[in-house]
DNA sequence: CACGACTTAATCGTATGCAATAGAAGGATG
DNA sequence: CATCCTTCTATTGCATACGATTAAGTCGTG
């Protein structure tokens, strides 16, 4: 092995460590910092992104949810049904496709939405960091999981 | 309500839900890549975090572990034990202080060092970022992380 | 030395999360 | 209109992840 590929391996190690790692306790941080907020209302986080999609969209399909978070029916599945037994939201099979389950905010779900209304101030000034930089942050992300997206394909088409 | 904090009010609630959603997917779109890769070598993403930590420096209590990946005992001990079922470590109690368990690893574990060489210079190509922007984001993330803790602090301090 | 405070890991209960599969419903094709 | 294929949700099994609690060991102080 020459020099420069030692070197080029050694940057590698040290990013992917470094970045993935990033993300991993970035993202463990936010849910730290949520929790708080979150749990005089007796909802998680998960639970939260749920009602946020619904919030802005009301009457989804399950499936429709999913593709909003990146999530399966088998997470939102049991997920949806803890929102449903704290009377937030209701399920309803749809009268012209009975395969798909319309989720709709009851009157309380609905009125949640005022209490979280400090939450994204909250966050945006825990973060600590200038607009600009956050927007510079939420560009490259964006870019990243577009790539990561593609390279997930491609090993799951075998092409590894 | 004024225009200006009305105006400022949806900055916050774009950017909150942009970064957290952000750092929620890309961590997702990271697991995805990482799992066929790790898949030949019967690891999960976090095992392969805690092999990581012990290729790094071995023989450590599970709560140094915890401390660098920022993970209780209540999930490192079950994982550390699948660990042991599949021959990688060996956890002992240490003979100085009982109430410690050291991880050390096995010839196996220590052998798979080699087997996860190519894995780095992967999730550095997959990102599909330039080094020098992901060397951006790391810095900004890491800043992040250090105020969403400092918040997270005072809120559990009771301050909100 | 005894006793209380602290540390450490393990356990328990709950909530995500995914892959694989099942099962019901809709649609297409002959 | 019967059969196959697809779509959509639900279920199952496994692996994180956390908070609260427990249990065992260590240490400091009177």
């Amino acid at each position: 092995m020459t020099d420069q590929s030692k070197t080029a391996k050694l940057a590698c190690i040290q990013v992917e460590a470094m970045l993935c790692f990033d993300l991993y306790s970035t993202h463990h941080a936010v849910g730290q910092v949520y929790k708080p907020l979150l749990a005089p209302l007796g909802v998680t986080y998960p639970q939260y992104l749920v009602l946020t999609v619904l919030w802005a969209s009301d009457n989804l399909t399950v499936g429709a949810i999913g593709e909003r978070l990146y999530l399966e029916s088998s997470t939102l599945t049991p997920l949806i049904k803890r929102l449903e037994g704290q009377g937030l939201v209701k399920r309803k099979r749809d009268r012209e496709d009975e395969r798909k389950v319309r989720v709709k905010l009851t009157k309380a779900g609905d009125a949640m939405r005022a209490d979280v209304q400090h939450i994204p101030t909250c966050l945006t000034e825990a973060f600590g960091v200038p607009m600009p930089e956050l927007m510079g942050v939420h560009e490259t992300l964006g870019k990243i999981r577009a790539a990561l997206k593609k390279q997930a394909e491609a090993e799951a088409r075998g092409d590894a």
